[in-house]
DNA sequence: TCAATTTGACCTAC
DNA sequence: GTAGGTCAAATTGA
């Protein structure tokens, strides 16, 4: 597996077939569905249980793999996502009205489509090597429950850009979807993977 | 007192 | 125009 990821993103470095994005999406769609089942499967066998050991390496290497395609198709097309530093010398024109201030001049965001994700569905939130702290939550259309936002906690003192969503499962609440990102360390696995 | 969470507003991608 | 991601004031809890 791990000679298999870092072949498809040696040869990602050159351009993507135009009907790249298609070919990755009905990977993601396959590969979270087989995730969901392994999950179901999972919830048969006790923890640390041969079966489960193994259904659990599964899912994280398809989480790995459509890691680095994923990052392939971003490498193809690159990006820039800094910040301006004068938008946020915008905020700084608030006015105050009722409940809450209500700032003057406007925000700027970095978007959407959460680079190098991966996505694990667990049986809970699950603790990794991130501290994280929750920033927002929101009402998903068609969704049953809430989607959580998470960031680093160390984001203001180490510049941690770590973000993870959390969503509890349509066909089974007892499991989470969960979404982690993190432009940094997502760069040194692939680095480590082609070593 | 301070850090974490909640929650409505703001903003952008689609 | 809408859905969803982020911000930040208010609130809560240790």
């Amino acid at each position: 597996m791990r000679d298999m990821e870092a072949s498809v993103m040696l040869e990602g470095s050159s351009s993507p077939p135009p009907d790249w994005k298609l070919t990755v999406e009905a990977l993601i769609r396959g590969a979270r569905d087989s995730a969901s089942l392994l999950s179901c499967q999972l919830q048969d066998h006790a923890s640390g249980s041969p079966s489960r050991v193994l259904a659990e390496g599964i899912i994280h290497s398809i989480s790995r793999a459509l890691l680095v395609l994923d990052d392939c198709e971003k490498s193809a097309v690159p990006t820039t996502t800094n910040p301006s530093p004068a938008a946020s010398d915008d905020r700084q024109n608030e006015v105050s009205s009722g409940k809450r201030k209500i700032t003057c001049g406007r925000r700027v965001y970095r978007r959407r489509s959460l680079p190098y994700s991966c996505t694990t569905i667990t049986a809970k939130t699950t603790k990794d090597a991130y501290s994280w702290r929750k920033y927002g939550q929101k009402r998903i259309y068609n969704a049953t429950f809430p989607r959580c936002y998470y960031r680093c906690t160390h984001k203001p003192d180490r510049g941690c850009q770590a973000t993870r969503q959390v969503q509890q499962s349509e066909e089974d609440p007892a499991m989470f979807v969960s979404t982690r990102a993190d432009p940094t360390r997502t760069k040194l696995l692939l680095q480590s993977l082609t070593t």
